[in-house]
DNA sequence: ATTAAGATTAAGTAATTGTTAATAAATGAA
DNA sequence: TTCATTTATTAACAATTACTTAATCTTAAT
């Protein structure tokens, strides 16, 4: 139950973005597209792709200078981007990987290769949800900015601590969440609270989200599984 | 506190290794070599590199193949493979991706441009590594971040001491597991406990995982066989 | 055959978590 | 501010689960 990868191609030809559409659409991915760097950045915070095609030579803000600035993007800290470019000269290239590329392909452009790098790259990109505000799972959203939970379309509001909680857990669904991670993430280090703090919040949020949600796991800690 | 990256390079051609030796190791990473896919699998076993760099055409074992049995060791979940090769047909390179490969750079090669490349593996290796905590072998996966078991595809949740006795024998499968080395790995070596306390923990898992996966070796301790 | 090591079982003990209700603290509205 | 309401925490106890032990049986090696 992966999410389909998206990719945002970046290219001020016309022609090649629709090629390159074609063959990713075809393969399964999210395709959306911006003609030069400026729209790039615009378009890549909205997003969020994986992956970022991105052309060296645009109008308006040329790749590098855009990769450049997608670096400094904290939501985009996961998304990889590789240039297509005709421009071969050494330099350019190696400028492109100081303004943070991950890879470096010369067009024309093969698309079946192109393919199977996209498909390595995903292989290794960790889905982990970093730090986002909003977390979208399969049957429910956790919105931060809200306080917001939103469950097989119905909105529940929850108190701070059990939201920050949940929000916790299910950052990471799957992942086993330690009493003392709990503890410092949801309550910070400094403040002590008794054993059955947790355990209340966690019976509080078991009655409002659903008993299986919440998977204990004995000596170690709670898991949040979808 | 970051760890010198490793690098092993393959090559069947010691010219081109001892160029990439000491263009690797003036940058700065710790290089180590071999010259056929099977010499290959053997030191990355032992060295653990961050990074593989491989030749395609070398005797004894060519580079697809040993890609192939690199991706098939546990230890190596997170190594990745560069591959380097004079063959640059559309087929060899697809199915050096196919074979594993993280990326695929034609000879010649440029010297600053590999390295730029590996700059950035190295990057996004250190970005997100919570694998190290998986066991993956044929047919069951210990996860450690999970607390979960899969067997055959099937979920199996067992309690702490259990959980650690397993990890702690599957992470080596085949050696042997002295008494001694699982009360001090699983219970510390302050906590004592009687003898028959392994043996207990040992049945429940031959219940739960399968009696043939734990085999007793008399008089010495226990170990996972696949 | 003997013996030492391991296997098995059930029962007891320890540890952890769940639940409830009472109280304290914080929040918000009049 | 004051009062009402909501949220957070705690304490006491119940329930559950995990761990260990002891007693007995089985096995493998010499």
């Amino acid at each position: 139950m992966r999410k389909i990868p998206k990719i945002l191609v970046v290219d001020d030809d016309p022609d090649i973005v629709e090629i390159l559409r074609y063959n990713l659409s075809l393969a399964g991915y999210e395709v959306k597209s911006a003609s030069n760097g400026k729209e790039c950045i615009k378009k890549a915070k909205l997003f969020l792709p994986q992956i970022i095609l991105l052309d060296v030579m645009m109008p308006e803000m040329d790749g590098i200078e855009a990769c450049s600035l997608l670096q400094k993007i904290p939501s985009l800290v996961n998304t990889r981007v590789i240039f297509l470019s005709a421009r071969n000269e050494e330099y350019t290239q190696l400028s492109a990987f100081d303004a943070g590329a991950d890879d470096y392909i010369s067009k024309p452009v093969k698309p079946k290769i192109l393919l199977k790098k996209i498909t390595s790259i995903i292989k290794r990109i960790n889905v982990v949800n970093k730090d986002e505000d909003i977390i979208k799972l399969d049957n429910i959203i956790i919105d931060r900015n809200k306080f917001l939970i939103i469950k097989n379309d119905v909105e529940i509001y929850l108190p701070k601590k059990e939201f920050e909680l949940l929000f916790l857990l299910a950052s990471q669904p799957g992942n086993v969440f330690t009493r003392d991670q709990i503890m410092n993430k949801v309550w910070g280090s400094e403040i002590i609270v008794g054993d059955r703090t947790i355990d209340v919040h966690i019976r509080k949020l078991r009655e409002k989200i659903g008993d299986l949600c919440f998977k204990t796991i004995k000596g170690v800690g709670y898991k949040f599984i979808q």
